[in-house]
This record gives structure tokens, sequence and C-alpha cells, in this order.
DNA sequence: GATGAATGAGGATTCATTCAT
DNA sequence: GATGAATGAATCCTCATTCAT
């Protein structure tokens, strides 16, 4: 007889939310949509989070902070900028092609609506920004990349590239597939590294 | 006797709504919020618009037909696509530094959040991208601009980049300003059609 | 054809407040029961009322602002310390036959409860006291009544009596009765000015 | 090996409650908050009582059963009634005295919302009433108190001037401090007794 | 006895929308 | 057109109580 894994029930409620915000979205969702999905009572999500903010909140942290760690990690390694950009960019989509309802609920809830939340959340992508603002600043000075365009401006277009095009699939305006993940991460690096013009 | 120059209070609510919904948000604010900002009774509201969800699509559908007739115009002048492109960026830019609280409120509360509103708006967002890929469609097809990035992707990296930079600006992420505009229409065009590459 | 008197709905949710809180109590009623027995919808009692607390402060404040200008006139007549107590007493015992209930969920929920409410309730209820106060010091400075005791301690009798004497009759503890309303006013200002002792 | 001093757990939890509804009220505070105060996990509260009522109940019981003995007891005394008048007062301020908070939860949690609970209460209330009645009749008979005044009322007031003066304490309206106590008890039996005209 | 996770009914409050005037 | 009182469904959150360990 084999110990059963215990059950985290608090894991479950998140991971339920994901899927109910990611369907239902944020606003239009209830709370007990969330138990109801999770399986569990519906005092239980208040339980474990102060609010359906909260569970929102959560939700996004915890991933914001891995998506931070892996731009802080690809940053120290010894290669070409443009290969680092490959690597962050690679990541988000990566993140969004595993777990697609996650980076929905991110991305539409979160990061585009950081206005409803507190200052918290902005500080947090902000956060982004700043390492990504790193390695071209570094770029620059090594003669990687050219320096008329400010660093900071580069970090927009390049993020805003990649979130659009998450947005794109999501909205279903651009095509999915395996092959479109592996592509888009290349035609995103290649236009802002390259350029569009011939 | 000198003639009353007429009231369109319709116009005065939606001007007063947009006000309220960049300050509050559209979720948090109340029907009675707009009233108020406008001075008119909160019937009026209902008199002219069947409901709040139509004040904001209002305002919405309006500024975004100037855009499309905007990105029309353009496209169908006879100058290089990297100019076209500049334009296009250009008018955007230059309708949030005419009025950043529309442009905030369609960035925010619709552009960034078309997934809670019926597929409409998707419909006319997609309408704006299925433009400027024609443009660089031409262009590549013209051989200003190289084929191997699908228009597609270019689009996206193109729009992302210019509602990432005003998303900055929103957020106060980004530093503002009369010179910052200008420059940001030359960067982001920079970027997306020279490429960050030295 | 005469004008119908106009219904003032936010007069019949105040009543309807008083009897629900007198029947159920405050804690035990809902705001629904409110507007059952009032007739009205659910929001009408939040377009009037900001909270359910606010009724029943409104309920207060409304009768004690009659009482403090009840005590105050009284004061202010040239008769003899005993009477103006009569008088005051006499006030609050009518006030009671007049329409008990109001003045069950007087005592009981705010008056005997004052500490769970702001601040505004005890200041209110002081300066009943104080009011009282200024009757007994007088009399005492012209010799009606003696100096020994504290006028504070002499109006927290005076003032003790009557609310127990009413909590007699709302407990039904103490047999009520147009007789025994007369007789309390009388038996009270006895007990407080003449005292027990033979 | 010594012998630990048992910790009577269900004791703990009294007092905490105690202490937890003097500060924030019966009805606002939770039950975990009295389990925080004792320092005892949330689930023994429930298992040494059956609710949260039950707990204020026990308070008040335990309590009430000691002032009645004493009141037996005082009643059984040789001494004249204005003797006995003291000793109870006396009894109830130095219960205020050495447990303020006790005693502020009995009077504004239970004397005085008494309608919220069952009819225990009242009925333990009035056994306190009665007891003092006897006081007072038999003083009435014996001559030392005169008869207009009926018993009933006689108690009242006495009893309403007693818990009149510890709220004025409660809710800071009256001076505190150890040369009140002992003057309150004089004061408020000289009032009842003598009389407060000259 | 002791713990604290789990349950779920209950109720206040909000606010979009309607409608009589 | 203009007003704002009236409506009532929707939903978050609280918290007493239970229960498995």
């Amino acid at each position: 007889m084999t110990k059963q894994a215990p059950v985290d029930k608090r894991r479950i409620i998140l991971d339920a939310a994901v899927r109910v915000f990611a369907r239902d979205g944020f606003h239009k969702c209830r709370v007990s949509d969330i138990a109801d999905e999770a399986g569990v009572a519906y005092g239980l999500v208040y339980h474990y989070f102060k609010s359906k903010d909260q569970v929102l909140d959560t939700l996004f942290l915890e991933r914001w902070e891995v998506l931070l760690e892996a731009i802080r990690h690809t940053d120290a390694l010894e290669v070409p900028a443009e290969e680092k950009l490959h690597a962050i960019a690679g990541f988000i989509i990566d993140s969004y092609r595993h777990d697609p309802d996650l980076m929905k609920v991110i991305i539409v809830e979160v990061t585009r609506a950081a206005n409803s939340f507190g200052a918290v959340h902005i500080r947090k992508i902000d956060e982004a920004y700043a390492l990504i603002r790193g390695v071209v600043e570094k770029a620059q000075q090594r003669g990687e990349f050219r320096s008329e365009i400010p660093a900071q401006f580069a970090v927009m277009s390049f993020y805003g590239a990649i979130e659009q095009v998450l947005t794109g699939w999501i909205f279903g305006l651009l095509d999915e597939g395996e092959d479109a993940y592996d592509s888009a991460k290349a035609h995103i690096v290649q236009t802002i590294c390259g350029g569009l013009a011939a």
C-alpha cells in the first residue's frame, strides 16, 4: 500500500482559477465558479485567499517570478544579444505553449489591465522591462546593437511584439500550432534585430 | 438675439465617459459617475445609450473608424512603405497626444480586453491589422521589405510596439513629453524597419 | 378630485425599520425584512440610506434630537427642579407610551449598545446627561437639592432609573398599562428626589 | 520531578473571551479571535463549548450566580436596609473594579441585550431584581422605607442607577479611579435612600 | 484532548436598468 | 428631452460550525 500523495487544495484552487479566468474572464466569473471547477467548498477559496483579486495576484506573481528568473539567467549567459532575445521570446512563447490558459490570464487580465490593480503589478512588470533593457544596453555598449535607438524603446518594441503575437493567438487572429510557435520566436527576433527593410 | 450654441448632451456624456473610464476604469466606475461628470441626470445616459457597454462601444468605434480611415488614406499614398508606417505610428501617437484619456480607454478597456466584448470589436481591430498587413505585403512584393518575415508577424510587431509604448506612457513607465512623442514615432519605425542590429 | 398626499418612501422605510428592529432586533433582521415590511424594493433602502447601520442612526438621531430639545425647553422653565425632572421623565415615558417600538429600538439597540457604534452616539447621549446635570447643578446652587451628591451621579441615578423602568417594560418584567406610565413618572421622581428612606 | 501546574484550557478560553468580547463586542468578534487570544486551536473552543453563544452564556451565568449568592447572603444579614443596598451596590462596583472587562461584557452584551438571547437570561436577571425587591419590601414592612413607592420601582431605580454608573465608566463618560469607586457606592445609596431634595 | 482544514448558508451591498412624471 | 426615484438580480465575503486526523 503506497502512501497517497497529499492533495494540495490550495494548488487545486489556483489551477481551477486559471481555467475559469481563461474561459469566462476574471470579471465575469464568480468565485463559486472557481470553487466548483476545483471541486471544493465555496469557503475554502477564502480560507486560502483573502479575495478573488488575490487569487489572480498569486497566479500572476508566481508565474512572473519564474519569468524574471528566466530573464536573469539568460542575461548572465555569454552569448550574443540576439541570442539572448531569442531565448527570452522563446521562454515566453513556450510558457504559452505549455499553459496557454495561464498566459492568457496573465496577459489579458493582468499585464494589459495593470492599472486596475495596485502598483505592485506595474512594478513587477517594469522589473522585466528593466532586465531586458539591461540586455539591450550592454549590446549597445559592445557595439552589437546600434545606439541611436534608446534601449527603453527597443525593449517596448521587443516586448510589445511578443505580447501582441500572444494576443493574436489568444483572440484567434493569428494561426496557432507547433510550427507557428517556433517560427514566431524566430520572426519576432528577426524583425526586432534585423528590421523589415530589405 | 444671438443664437444659442446648441448643447449636444449626447456628446457631453461621451466626453465625460472618456474622463471617467480613464480615471476609474470601465468596470470600477458607475453609470452615475458618468452622469455626474457630465452634469446631467442619471436617466439621460440611458436616453442616448442602450447600456453602459454601448457608451464604451461608441467611443471605441468612433475613434477606431477614424484610425481605419487614416490608415486607408496613408496606404493609398505613393510613398515608401517605411514612410507609410511612420505615418500610421504617427497618427496613433498623435491621437494619444491629442486626447490621452480617449486612447487610454481604447487601449486599456477595449483593445486589450477585447475578448470580454462581442466579436464586433475584435473584427474591427483585425481590420486595422489587415490594412497594415496590406502595406507590408505590397512592400514585400515591391522588394522594399524582405519576404522571410510573414507580413502577419511584421504587423504584430509593428502594432505591438506602438501599443506597448502607449502603455508605457499610460502606466507611467516611460517618459512622456512633446519630444518623446516625436522621437517615439521615429524610433519605433527605425526599430521595426531597420532593426536593432548594428 | 383631490390631490393625493405624496408618499414619502424614505419615511415609510424608517417606520418599517422601527417595527422590524423592535420585533427581530437590529442584528437578527435582514435589510430585506425592512424592505418587505415597507413594501418597497430592496434597493430603495440603499437609495435613501448608505447602510443598514445608517437607518438605525437616523432613527436614533431624529428622536434623540427631539429629546434634547424637550430637555432644553424644560430646563428653561421657571419651575422647581423636581418639577423639571418630572417633566423630563414624563417626556421619555410618554415617548415610550406613544411609540414603544421606537423607544425599544433606541434603548436596546443604541443607548445600551453605544460602544458598537461610532463615538457620535455616545456624544449625543452625553449631551442629554449634560443638560440634566445643568438642571441638578442649578438646583444645588439654589439650595433646592443638597450638594453632597455630585450632580454627575445624580444624573446617572435619575436617567438610569428611567431607562431601567423602560427596560422592565420592554422585557416584560414590569407591569405596563396607562396607569403604570403615570405612576412610574411620579415614583421615579419621588425616589430620586425624596429618597426611599422613611 | 515537579508536578506541572495543570493548565485548564477551558478557563483560558473563557478568560480570553472576556477580553475579546470587551474589546471588539460579541457580535463583531469571531470565534477565531477568541482562539487566537487564548493561544489555542480554533476547534478547541468547540470542544469545550457548543457555540459562540454558549461561551457568553457561561461567562454571564458564572458571574451572575456569584452576584445572586452575594445578594442572598447580604439579604440574610441583620442590618438596616440601607446598609444592605450599600453592600449590594458595593459588590457590583467591586466586581467592576476587579474585572472591568467581565462586567463590561455582562452589561453591554447580556444585561442590556437580553432580548436577543433566550428567556433564560431574563429570568436570571429578574431573579436579582426579585431578591433586591425582597430587601426593599421587608424594609417597607419594618417601616425603614416608606411604602408609597412600589418596591418594584424602587428596585429599578436602584439597579438602574448602578448600571448607569458602570455604563458611564465603560463609555468613558464618568471619571474612574479608586476614589470614584467608593464614592460611587455611597452616592448611589444616598441618592436612592435619602433623595436629592434638601 | 488538540488541531486547523473544510463546509456552506447567510446577508449586506452594489449598480445596471427601467419607468413614471 | 430630461429627471431621478424605484427595481431587484447578482455576488462577494464572512464566519459559525463540523470533522477528519
